[in-house]
RNA sequence: GUGGUCGUAGCUCAGUUGGUUAGAGCGCUUGGUUGUGGCCCAAGAGGUCGGGGGUUCGAGUCCCCUCUACCACCCCA
């Protein structure tokens, strides 16, 4: 038991688990470069107004879950609750505002001040990707079937993509709205965090769970209703798209999603393998302000949580590709030959051999049993009597068969076997 | 932020209605004769029983507080 865990809602991913995330980092570059997206770095801190500007004031993320500081400059800063806020910030730079089309992936971790719970962190990782410059379903479409592939080639099946619509800006007056209008005569019996929705951020009013509010949510107006003819065909286009492209997809009327940014289409992904956090994957088509800037930028995109993939694999039993590399054992006995092993080890291992060795001095057997449960494949003995005949045993592990061979033939007998 | 459950060796856990020096399995280390693994056998290391306070002659066992983890709500990845 140690005096020190990592805080709440943190926790450290030891050398035994590193394969499963550089697999999840490997597919996301390999599919996501497919599609013509470049990997982008972004700082985990930014000042608080990228995220209270483009997330929204009244958000969950933006009210109580930000990690918030004040630098010794005094300047108000954020860890990044998400990635997207971050990446348009930096994007700004770029001729992406005037509509050029970019693409960027990327990995990184990111920080909520929530109660930890299943698949829920306070410090977690997401792999995200933004397509910014142009506005079309084609693209909204293409950055899902891209999502919908990076899930296939991770392993991960059954998933379940649900979708919906927003509406463009201007939608936004007409639909709100209609859903004062309705909600007015009902809030009275509803929870009351939908109260306080109903004054900051009625959209959200639409997915709250609690029982008491599921009646009036119910028969509540479908918003779409009330969104322009050309918001109404984007979306169908979308789904049209969708089903041409043979992804399968429930609309969901009730899917909003909790940052303000969103416009027009947006997706989200669940499993049944999680907990009560069953999405693995959200997104859609933003369109984000950035402080210090009159221009708005605009794109579609999505973000998986990385914990949350690995926990669908495991629920799965994912039958993921094993890398592991194949390690030689040296054994040495006695004190010269240790000494003159250690230098045979760093030769080996010029010539891109993986090597492992006993530094201290250590029976055979010993030495045999550290080299087996390391899983070696060959070991490499050399005591007093190899070295006045200049030759090396090499034991293969499987077999229990072992060879002599030429000093001067070591590595051209260990890369060719 | 609200609620529920748990917390004994590196890991998984046992520990009887509170009673002598705290246990098992796995793992780890070393040995089972001269230079050879996996099986088997033996020995050994490793625990302020999450932390603090209280009740008691006596607490891992009972009470209170606290911390963490897990689970649910809220929300999200």
């Amino acid at each position: 038991m140690s005096s020190y865990l990592p805080p709440p809602g943190t926790s450290d991913i030891f050398p035994d688990e590193i394969p499963r995330w550089n697999f999840i980092e490997s597919i996301a570059r390999k599919t996501f470069s497919l599609y013509g997206y470049g990997e982008i770095r972004t700082p985990v801190f930014e000042y608080s107004e990228v995220f209270k500007k483009s997330i929204g004031q009244e958000t969950e993320v933006v009210q109580k879950e930000m990690y918030s500081f004040e630098d010794r400059g005094g300047r108000e800063l954020t860890l990044r609750p998400e990635g997207t806020a971050g990446v348009m910030r930096a994007l700004m730079e770029t001729d992406a505002p005037n509509g050029v089309e970019t693409r960027v992936w990327y990995l990184g971790p990111m920080f909520r001040g929530e109660r930890p719970a299943a698949g829920r962190k306070r410090q977690f990782h997401q792999v995200g990707v933004e397509n910014v410059g142009k506005t079309s379903p084609e693209h909204d479409v293409e950055s899902i079937s891209m999502l919908m592939h990076f899930l296939e080639e991770l392993k991960i099946s059954d998933s379940k993509l649900l979708i919906n619509t927003r509406g463009a800006q201007e939608d936004k007056v007409p639909a709100e709205k209609a859903l004062r209008d309705y909600f007015s005569s009902h809030i009275d019996k509803m929870c009351k965090d939908c109260k306080e929705r109903f004054n900051k951020n009625i959209w959200r009013i639409l997915d709250c769970k609690m029982p008491e509010c599921q009646e009036s949510i119910r028969l509540s107006p479908d918003v779409k209703d009330f969104f322009t003819t050309s918001s109404k065909d984007y979306f169908k286009k979308v789904t049209e798209l969708l089903t041409k492209q043979g992804i399968s997809y429930e609309i969901d009327n009730r899917l909003v999603r909790g940052l303000d940014y969103y416009q027009h289409t947006v997706f989200e992904v669940t499993h049944s393998g999680l907990g009560a956090q069953n999405a693995i994957a959200g997104g859609g088509r933003y369109s984000i302000a950035v402080p210090g800037s009159s221009k708005s930028i605009s794109g579609v995109g999505f973000a998986a949580g990385v914990e949350r993939l690995i926990m669908v694999q495991d629920s799965l039993n994912a039958k993921l590709p094993i890398l592991k590399d194949d390690f030689i054992f040296i054994a040495s006995l006695g004190e010269n030959a240790r000494e003159k092993n250690f230098l045979l080890a760093s030769e080996l291992r010029k010539n891109g051999l993986n090597v492992l060795m006993e530094l201290e001095a250590r029976s055979m057997k010993a030495q045999m049993r550290s080299a087996d449960k390391d899983h070696v494949s060959k070991v490499l003995i050399r005591g007093d009597d190899e070295i006045s005949k200049n030759t090396v045993i090499i034991k293969d592990m499987k077999s229990g068969n072992q060879t002599e061979v030429a000093y001067s033939e070591i590595v051209k007998y260990l890369k060719l076997s």
